[in-house]
RNA sequence: GUGAGUGUAGCUCAGUUGGCAGAGCACUAGGUUGUGGUCCUGGGAGUCGAGGGUUCAAGUCCCUUCACUCACCCCA
């Protein structure tokens, strides 16, 4: 038998009904903040990841999935979309028209990791991604719009983490003061971090390993070193939230596994989902257009993993798949070949009906129709077709009506609805 | 990449010191010849993850390998 990629998995029916649920129900939120749908490839220029999500990232160091194509191109599979958004913002040149835009984006990436709960090779994102606004306001609309998401959701178990880091011009003074201590403690750090300490110091203080923490427990956080208008930026974040209602905690640790990230960050953690706390993480990137080759503009986004998603709305949703309005009992020939026309048009009318096409006796079909969850059977028989009429039963109630034949699609649609 | 645990029927899992491959659920047929969910009786269903080894004999012991799960790591 073939098997399925490791990391990689199916979406069965039975829970494809949650997933779009969930898309769905995000897509129309999105739209009603302004976003509008772009659609970005799945592959890109190895180029691309290596110059926006940073060489000394653990996602580019060993995690993409990158190989040459047939003409020995540097080909990558997505490990995240905001690059493709980026390129596409700047290959259309987007911003010329207005460079003010706000883009939602659905689908897959890839990063080979070792498979885990709530961790795959292949898994899905939402993203959302705003272009050209530098006020911090478009910062807390964004992070409204995330909270509001999972609310209609009916997701409580959330909590907002906040974080700046900064802008490149006061990230070097903190990343001495950092390097001092690190110096201090290299003993004290495991072998990644003192590898780090050099090439991303930011990646020590994100380091779990108990030591490395403890060594790291008197660090100074970037918040403490923010430049003017990168503090003025981020005071104005916390305010509003706060206006807004929305109760965050600062978390002066966090520190994003992508290199662009600049100013505020924030991160969706809850407790449902073991180790891979996070379901939604984001923050700006002032920067990137510009370092990939466009104008200077600030942007800012965050991407939901839909697979962890769905697995905390699954907790507390009912059964979204969908069950037969009728269910049409036919016993003889003839009566499934009325039967079959009867379902065709009550298909075309909008009405969910279904039939069996094995020639079973009346028990086994009243058992699938139980089995399908149908709200009614409509039982017919040569009895039924000599007399005109056929019998409508209600699964629930029990109760059974005699209905005519003759226009029996009119007939149901009345009865059901 | 590292560590631990688990692979037996469609699903959930038993399987003793190595000795005929099992249960519940599901499916199917009947009890009730035209009425579902409960009950009773019967039936089908398996490369015991794969490959090799030890043995008269392996689901069981040994080796290799693959997959799944969880954790480290990292992130969504």
């Amino acid at each position: 038998m073939i098997q399925l990629i490791r990391g990689f998995k199916d979406i069965l029916p039975g829970e494809t009904e949650l997933w779009r649920y969930i898309e769905e129900t995000s897509v129309s939120l999105f739209e009603d903040f302004g976003f509008q749908e772009i659609r970005v490839p799945v592959m890109e220029r190895t180029e691309l990841f290596q110059r926006s999500i940073g060489e000394e990232t653990d996602i580019v160091e060993k995690e993409m999935y990158t190989f040459p194509d047939r003409k020995g191109d540097l080909i990558t599979l997505r490990p995240e979309a905001t690059a493709s958004v980026v390129r596409s913002y700047i290959q259309h040149k987007m911003y010329a028209k207005d460079p003010i835009r706000k883009f939602y984006t659905i689908g897959p990436m890839f990063r080979r990791e070792r498979p885990q709960k709530g961790r795959y090779r292949q898994f899905y994102q939402i993203n959302a991604e705003v272009f050209g606004i530098e006020s911090p306001l478009i910062d807390v609309q964004l992070i409204l719009m995330l909270v509001t998401l999972f609310s209609k959701l009916l997701v409580t178990d959330i909590e907002v983490h906040m974080n700046s880091l900064g802008c490149p011009k006061c990230r070097p003074k903190f990343q001495e003061a950092l390097a001092g201590l690190m110096l201090s403690a290299k003993d004290k750090l495991c072998k990644d971090c003192r590898r780090r300490s050099e090439k991303n110091p930011l990646r020590v203080l994100d380091c779990k390993v108990p030591s490395c923490r403890e060594a790291m427990a008197g660090a100074p956080a970037i918040v403490d070193f923010l430049c003017p208008e990168c503090t003025r930026h981020f005071e104005t974040v916390k305010e509003m939230l706060e206006k807004q209602n929305i109760p965050f905690v600062i978390d002066k640790r966090m520190v994003r596994g992508l290199d662009y990230y600049t100013r505020t960050t924030f991160e969706l953690q809850t407790g449902l989902l073991g180790a891979q706390n996070a379901v939604a993480g984001g923050g700006r990137y002032d920067n990137l257009v510009e370092a990939l080759g466009g104008p200077a503009q600030p942007a800012i986004g965050f991407a939901i993993g839909i697979d962890r998603l769905v697995e905390i709305v699954a907790l507390n949703k009912e059964e979204l798949v969908k069950k037969p309005d009728v269910f049409i009992a036919a016993l003889g020939e003839e009566s499934m070949n009325r039967a079959f026309e009867w379902i065709c048009g009550l298909n075309l009318e909008g009405i969910r009906a279904d039939m069996d096409f094995s020639g079973k006796n009346l028990k086994p079909l009243m058992k699938r129709a139980d089995k399908l969850g149908a709200e009614y059977v409509l039982i017919v028989g040569e009895r039924e077709l000599e007399e005109g009429s056929a019998i409508l039963r209600n699964m629930q109630t029990k109760d059974q009506a005699v209905i005519p034949i003759n226009s029996i699609v009119k007939n149901i649609k009345e009865k059901i609805r």
